[in-house]
Formats: structure tokens, C-alpha cells, sequence
DNA sequence: AATTTATTGTTATAATATAACATTATGTAA
DNA sequence: TTACATAATGTTATATTATAACAATAAATT
């Protein structure tokens, strides 16, 4: 089996779903959303969003337990993201900034260790909350 | 009542435990360990441990939903943490990286905003486990 | 066609976290 | 020192997030 490039169904009824969205999406929120469409179960959601992760086209909010999709081309081989998130609207916006992730790669710790994956996210207020 | 700077008897005992811990503590492994010291429900560990992050003694593994003592006094402060997670042994270690922390807070987004808040996760292998 | 691998479906349950309310302790100010 | 305000605690119940285990189906590989 070649590596997949389609998404499956669930896949991508769900990816449709969080690509659509204005705002990062919770697992539940998910699921109540596809339920018309025949995903009935957590696990259902759950696989799918660890698939999306895992090719890059989608990203976990750590920090929120959230999903949004990607709209950066360089973390689908990176997963090396970078997030500002508003703490009064929550709104999220992924960073897709060159100086920053060459920074971040480049980055050594104390025993001289880079790391190529890392997740960063910014709190503050958005343009319109402040 | 002035700023509090001691801690009270639950968060002192569940600041204890987790300073003490080689690695990041769960809630409920934080739980377990304390009901011998009459600290018996959920919420009782959560509270202790919202106040320890908010006053810095202690931080979030985001991706981990696990806790460690801080070990960087700048912190206290600054609520702008970085982590070094090794993905084999779970092993974390704080950041202190002057010139990261400067890196970071000084970094403008597509706005021109500034955050003077975050939380960065590097992932990757620790020397032990290359 | 046989084999392997990925995906799906389903039920149950584990793990993480908060709501709501009553009580007790501590700091502040009249 | 009594009242008031605020913070911390205790307790029960419940909400939210996520995975285990197993059976079935579909798709790619040989």
C-alpha cells in the first residue's frame, strides 16, 4: 500500500468540517456535527483527527484540546507549528513566519541537542479584543 | 489579605510531591499519592494545582496533561515557559535559554503583535535514549 | 487468489476536568 | 472585636476528553 495521499471517507468528512470552521474544534463538537452523516462514535472522530495530525493536515491547540486545519504547506513534513491564540475570543491563527521556524530548528538546548519538531503557542489579545 | 506567598497546606503537600518527581505527575497519579494525607477528591488536586500554575510554582505539559515543578526563577513571572520532551522515555526538562526567551518575546507576528506569553514543546530524543 | 495492511463499526470504559453548593479559615476595615 | 470580604477547603455529582478490545470490511501487494 503506497502512502496515502486521499483522504478516506470519515477522513475527509471530518477534515471538510474543521476546514470549514472559523474556530478550532473539539472532538464532541465534531462528532455532534457528523453524526448526520453516519459518524457515530468517539473513536470514529478520534481515529480520523489522529490521521488528520499525523499528515499534517490538521493541528491539535494543545493547549485548548481543539483542531483546526492547516494553512501552512510547510508543517505537512515539518510538524514543527506555531500558534497565537486570543485569551478573551479564543480565536487562533497559525504562524507561518520563516525568521521564527528557522530560529526554532536551529534552536540548541544546553547539551547542544536541535530539535525539528516543537509546538509553540502565543497568548495574548487579538486585534479586535484589544 | 495581602498577595498570598506561602503556600496553604493542600497546594504545600501537592507542591511537594511533584517538586520531588523525577518526571511530569498526572492529576490523578497526584491523587493517589495524596489521599494518605487526607486530600481525597478530584477537585481538591485540580484547585492546588490551578494556583501552583498560576503562581508559577509548578507548569502544565500541555501535550501531556502532566505537571512539573518549575526549576527557573523567571518564570514566576513571566508565564513564558519551554519544554524539552523526549518522545521514547517521556522524559521533560525546562528551558532556560536567555536568548530564546528574548527570541521569543521579542517576535512580531503578521500584526506586528507581540507576546509576552507562550509555551513552546521541542520534541525529540534525550541523550539517553539516541 | 492469498496475504497483508489500513480503515471502519461498535460497545464499553478509562482518564481528565469542572459545576454546584456548603463550610471553614484568614485578612481587612469599621 | 465584630462585622465584612475573600480565599481555601470539603463533598457529591457530573461533564469532557480519550482509548481498549474485538469483529468486520475494504484496499493494496505479492
Amino acid at each position: 500500500m503506497q502512502k496515502q495521499t486521499l483522504l478516506t471517507k470519515n477522513q475527509q468528512i471530518i477534515f471538510d468540517l474543521i476546514d470549514k470552521s472559523p474556530e478550532p474544534m473539539k472532538a464532541y463538537s465534531i462528532l455532534f456535527n457528523v453524526q448526520k452523516k453516519g459518524i457515530k462514535a468517539p473513536l470514529q472522530v478520534y481515529r480520523a483527527l489522529d490521521k488528520l495530525v499525523e499528515i499534517g493536515k490538521i493541528h491539535k491547540i494543545e493547549s485548548r484540546n481543539a483542531f483546526i486545519a492547516c494553512h501552512n504547506s510547510s508543517c505537512q513534513v515539518a510538524k514543527a507549528t506555531a500558534f497565537s491564540i486570543c485569551e478573551i475570543c479564543e480565536k487562533v491563527t497559525e504562524i507561518s513566519s520563516a525568521g521564527l521556524s528557522k530560529y526554532l530548528a536551529n534552536f540548541k538546548d544546553k547539551d547542544g541537542m536541535k530539535y525539528s519538531k516543537y509546538n509553540l503557542e502565543f497568548f495574548g489579545l487579538c486585534k479586535k479584543c484589544r
